[in-house]
DNA sequence: GTTAGCACTCTCCCTCAGAGAGTGCTAATA
DNA sequence: TATTAGCACTCTCTGAGGGAGAGTGCTAAC
């Protein structure tokens, strides 16, 4: 990385900070002009010249003005930027919001994405927090109807999975729970390679609500095996490198579409480990799709626990710092959230 | 409505359908050649422009081809386009994927948003079915950690909600179930008013499981209380015209945020009987922003115990028949699940 | 009632020229 | 030596003008 003068870091910084305003390239007598500077448009033109020789800087054409490279941004949020946070009455209040709804994860993720979205005026999205290793932590057997049980099943640290069990004759409802009552003896704290081993022993009821909770408990462990929970979908929509919809139709595709999320976040922000944060800045050379885009991912959770990743989509054109420091706040409160539901 | 001569009726579901095909204005000649018709375009012309006179169809400028207009679409939706049905192969695909699922609403409706996505090519959506009258039908207290108890409640009719409950202070797994079987005795099939009014005479614990449940039965009856599955955003990016990004923005907006979908469903589908079907073409002179979208909407369930919405959204220029048959077909399929559930 | 013929209209696309914004270079200046 | 004023040059953007193409409406003949 070359380094770079004061004066070219200054002046990086706030062609970034006008391109994101408007988006439009800036030249170097409107930066003069706008932002005071000491110096002359001529002096600018050569610093200009020299962040576009470093790859910092582009001109879209000649006799245009210059907008940031990729690489330019990267610099930005990497040295530039600086360590940003939100406001604490913004934080208040959405601390209040999550702290207002009931206390149920999957609530609280819906409201994260909603408070993303809306915060960054970005695409947002938030997948449900899952055990690095599921731990069987207790059942319960509901009669419902005729031959419908409802499966209850709590994992150690409160993911809570429901499921229906279709029976093959009627079961009373206390047969049910002494089946319960004598799953959860044996089974607490064992995760599903173990249940798995032990299920010959058991008779026919048992097994059968054994299958399925080994089933539960491996999905609970599989990478994405829980839900996602996406918004703000039109937010990007109104931004203008978005105004060709093909550009806005593929990378909105790769939230929509659970493979081609499940590849992107499965080699980055899974690779990371909780509270850390990543920039994906205009598709890092890797995925086509996200060319014009910029997103900002964060794992969430606690280590050994359960953890899930969450964050946004939009413009590369987009308010780091803002975007950053939300998403780190969010992160953070929907970690306390888990580990607080892991409290015995 | 004028009534047209058939061959007029001929001309007008000939033009529909080479404008779906190609989102073009459609020239006699055009029409003459392409279909083999047995008259020439003058007179092709002649009938056009009397079906121009009646509102049918409309000349984006002189002198360029026709192209149906709002009441054109729906002259041929409810005249022209007679009952079709989606092809045997097809329903037997989509009932198997249905059945493959585990039984669970939630996995049902999101499976069905998946499906209406990928048949009709289109944004879709599918709201949980809620009971017109709530009923309490059992209740299970779980202590999960310390003060927290996971409270499931089923209702009449089958549909299950779970809620957090902490309590002032720490209460034992035997306590807890002894509430519960309390609360199943007195409150058996008893809507939430009736609970409400009984709840003075019980104590201090009993009545904060009481509170919860009360709340959470009012929000299952509330119209729009459960949740909303989406699905097939990028779908109607791909159209040409969504081309303009702000027309895609505002009639997607309305899917994806509640307030806007709440007020377009209860004007709606929601009036509508289970089984009932509704096509909007162009919004209907109401909803502005979906002026160039139209939407197939159905409401599915059983009457008496529980219904949703669910529906499609895309561009005007859309496959009609197979569309509606779609929707009606997996309307029938949730609501089967819906009263599959029910029976006792 | 239907159709051939034809003038007319309107869009679309291409080209061209002028305005405007911004650059890079050179020579003068602190 | 670093900075700056001045200036020619380059490129986009916009609007005007003209030709091709598609399709219409009208009229007169069948």
């Amino acid at each position: 990385m070359t380094s770079l003068s004061e004066r070219q870091k200054l002046i990086l910084a706030l062609v970034i900070r006008d391109y994101i305003e408007t988006p439009q390239p800036v030249g170097s007598q409107r930066l003069v002009e706008k932002y005071g500077l000491e110096f002359s448009s001529a002096t600018v033109r050569n610093e200009m010249a020299a962040l576009t020789d470093t790859g910092y800087l582009r001109q879209p054409h000649t006799s245009a003005g210059r907008e940031p490279t990729e690489d330019g941004y990267r610099y930005f949020v990497r040295q530039l930027m600086g360590h940003t946070d939100l406001p604490d009455t913004t934080k208040r209040t959405i601390a209040h919001q999550f702290y207002q709804t009931r206390q149920d994860m999957e609530h609280w993720m819906r409201l994260a994405a909603s408070i993303l979205a809306h915060q960054s005026q970005a695409a947002a999205l938030v997948t449900s927090p899952h055990p690095e290793q599921a731990r069987f932590k207790h059942l319960e057997l509901i009669s419902t109807f005729a031959r419908q049980v409802l499966m209850v099943l709590v994992l150690a640290g409160g993911e809570v999975r429901q499921q229906m069990l279709v029976l093959a004759e009627p079961v009373s409802q206390e047969r049910l729970s002494a089946v319960a009552e004598n799953i959860n003896w044996r089974c607490q704290g064992l995760d599903y390679e173990t249940i798995s081993a032990m299920m010959a022993q058991m008779d026919t009821l048992e097994q059968d609500v054994l299958k399925l909770t080994v089933e539960e408990m491996e999905r609970s462990s599989a990478i994405l095996g829980g839900e996602v929970y996406r918004d703000g979908f039109t937010n990007v929509l109104a931004e203008p490198e978005f105004s060709e919809v093909d550009v806005a139709r593929r990378a909105l595709r790769v939230l929509e579409e659970r493979s081609l999320l499940e590849d992107l976040l499965s080699r980055t922000i899974l690779t990371s480990s909780v509270g850390g944060i990543q920039v994906l800045i205009g598709g890092e050379g890797t995925w086509e799709d996200l060319r014009q885009c910029s997103m900002v991912l964060a794992r969430y959770g606690a280590p050994g626990l359960a953890t899930g990743a969450l964050g946004v989509l939009g413009p590369i054109r987009m308010a780091y710092g803002r975007t950053i420091s939300t998403v780190r706040f969010v992160a953070g409160l929907l970690s306390d959230l888990v580990v607080e539901m892991h409290i015995e």
